[in-house]
DNA sequence: CTGTATCCGCCGCGATACTG
DNA sequence: CAGTATCGCGGCGGATACAG
């Protein structure tokens, strides 16, 4: 096999860019994790900014605009006073859900590899 | 389990985000996948450059140097003229490989839903 | 061939304030 | 409670030019 054959992550139109534009927005995969993690895998706006340490509250609303276009989620209106609105997990949100909590658990099962690194010892390169 | 316990991907130091963040830059699996997809794990600068679609000089070398310090790949140089250099997977890179491939595949398997919606079909909400 | 240095536009994202 | 509108900064990331 020649360099210069994308065969990899190649093309720009490919499905694997396409599932890594969804981790663009920082908050996605967290999001969807929270809400999989309430019964029902659903919770509301509040819910979710407090569950989300360091989240803004415009973030939270942009982020899940974005995750509902892209069909990972959905918004339920109760039209009361206050408003109470809710968002659930889709098919495909919880299908996506898989691959990221499989990242979560490399994550946490590599830990300490990470540590090590993250701290940036001292000396290196050069 | 109330709201406001940060259960989820909660603590801003847990090992999910730290995983995340290696994301942030949005070449680093890419590379990982096509260094993978050589014989060896390991390809020089130019196929590298090659096989990236859309990559520039300065953001391959930015990110490769982010991945070394990160230890997901490791740094070779061939004291020639012209100087070669090789950047190989490490052990870290290659379990890392696994929940990529796996993203990537979910990828591939749902292209077809995410096209549904990267299209945006026409009408929608207001 | 590999790598570094600038200049610079774009936009992710937080802070703050305001409407229903 | 939920959402929108603004302002502003930091930095990602491209284009270009130069150096070993």
């Amino acid at each position: 096999m020649k360099a210069g054959t994308p065969d990899a992550a190649g093309r720009e139109d490919c499905a694997p860019r396409r599932v890594l534009e969804l981790f663009a927005t920082k908050w996605t995969s967290m999001i969807l994790h929270t809400l999989a993690s309430r019964h029902g895998g659903a919770a509301r706006t509040g819910a979710l900014l407090r569950s989300l340490p360091g989240i803004s509250k415009k973030m939270l609303t942009q982020t899940l605009r974005e995750m509902e276009g892209s069909g990972l989620i959905s918004r339920h209106v109760e039209a009361t006073t206050p408003p109470a609105v809710e968002y659930r997990l889709t098919a495909l949100g919880t299908r996506f859900l898989e691959p990221i909590d499989l990242l979560y658990g490399w994550g946490r099962a590599n830990a300490d590899a990470l540590d090590l690194l993250t701290v940036r010892p001292s000396s290196r390169r050069r």
